[in-house]
DNA sequence: CGAAAATTTGATCGAAGTCAATCATTGTGG
DNA sequence: CCACAATGATTGACTTCGATCAAATTTTCG
């Protein structure tokens, strides 16, 4: 996938650009295509780049008393980074791994400062983004803290409708805040009655 | 409580303003001396305005299921506003009530918005709070999905140790995600051992 | 095909919820 | 300024959802 074509679908997504804008993404990005599974951020490291999913999947996660957790997933046409260093500039407290064969397009902070400041196009989609983001963590919020495991799980399906194809069921549990053997119940209509 | 007493505040807690854009924020605003128990926000309202707390507490709720849930918290030097109304300029799914006697300080998001072009200063500062907002409820959903009642009340006492002296234990327990009968418990030592 | 990974199923347990009653505190009108 | 509602908090008995531990089954893939 070109460069071209992967802004146009973030303008797509989000808002237009002026040509010269565009222009200075597209000499501020970097094309990443990865295997399965390949790990594009680990804990403890400084993470200054923001990741555009342009094909494929990945997760954020983190290791809680040494069990895995996932923290977000991100599917074509979202963002993905690590929150806190990418915003605070501390170390990683995530990793963040690609769990498809993925083309992803990477922008630095340092990049996405310069543009928000020269264009504001652009400061408005980051602007945009940081927005949707607290926004779907409040709701998020409120789905962990009053629902059942089975809404949650369905909850999840309504705005991931294909992510039980795409992403094995111990990510989804994690991601959730239940148990993988839950998780399986729950989907067995059997166990519903 | 003045005016310009209330922004000294803002700029002591987030960032020091230039002599015009002080001017401007100040004829803005408007400051607000509430009762106790007054609710600023109701449900289904625009609520395109934003509260800074220069005196006293607020909270913000939601109904579920006819059951009064806290969804936020502000104290002295904190902003509170309906998230979704604000941001997404949707009828709000939350109240906001003032819980103590309190003067707020009360800006429009149109002003907001002007501000924030006309001065980088305050696009900074409104960037800080949603970027800090964001990173809050990041934890609030590892503290909500990984710990036991008695640890999110421990957590809740490290980042407000005097909520428990201003606010009552139902807000809490609701704001908690525990019943207000668990809460009662974990606060008993006898019942810890 | 066979090993490793992913998922399902079963049995048991425990933290926190629910329902209900009691106790404590606050505040208002006579 | 007391009395007595009203509100807020505690305590008790019981239940339940989902966790844990363990084993079996299915799927994936070299």
């Amino acid at each position: 996938m070109e460069i071209e074509k992967i802004i146009k679908n973030i303008e797509t997504n989000y808002l237009a650009l002026t040509n010269e804008c565009r222009k200075d993404l597209q000499n501020a990005s970097r094309i990443l295509s990865l295997d399965k599974d390949t790990v594009i951020v680990k804990e403890g490291q400084f993470a200054h780049k923001v990741y555009f999913i342009a094909e494929g999947s990945a997760r954020s996660y983190y290791l809680k008393d040494g069990r895995d957790i996932t923290d977000w997933f991100a599917f074509e046409n979202d963002f993905i980074c690590s929150v806190n260093s990418f915003f605070l500039n501390t170390p990683s407290s995530l990793f963040i791994e690609v769990l498809e064969p993925s083309v992803l397009l990477e922008i630095s902070r340092e990049n996405v400062n310069l543009l928000s400041d020269k264009y504001t196009e652009f400061d408005r989609i980051s602007k945009l983004i940081v927005t949707n983001t607290m926004l779907r963590l409040q709701e998020r919020i409120v789905s962990i803290q009053f629902e059942t495991a089975l809404q949650k799980y369905e909850n999840l399906l309504k705005t991931m409708p294909d992510i039980t194809q795409r992403v094995n069921l111990t990510h989804i549990a994690s991601f959730l805040g239940i148990t993988l053997e839950t998780l399986s119940r729950i989907r067995n209509p059997k166990n519903r009655i």
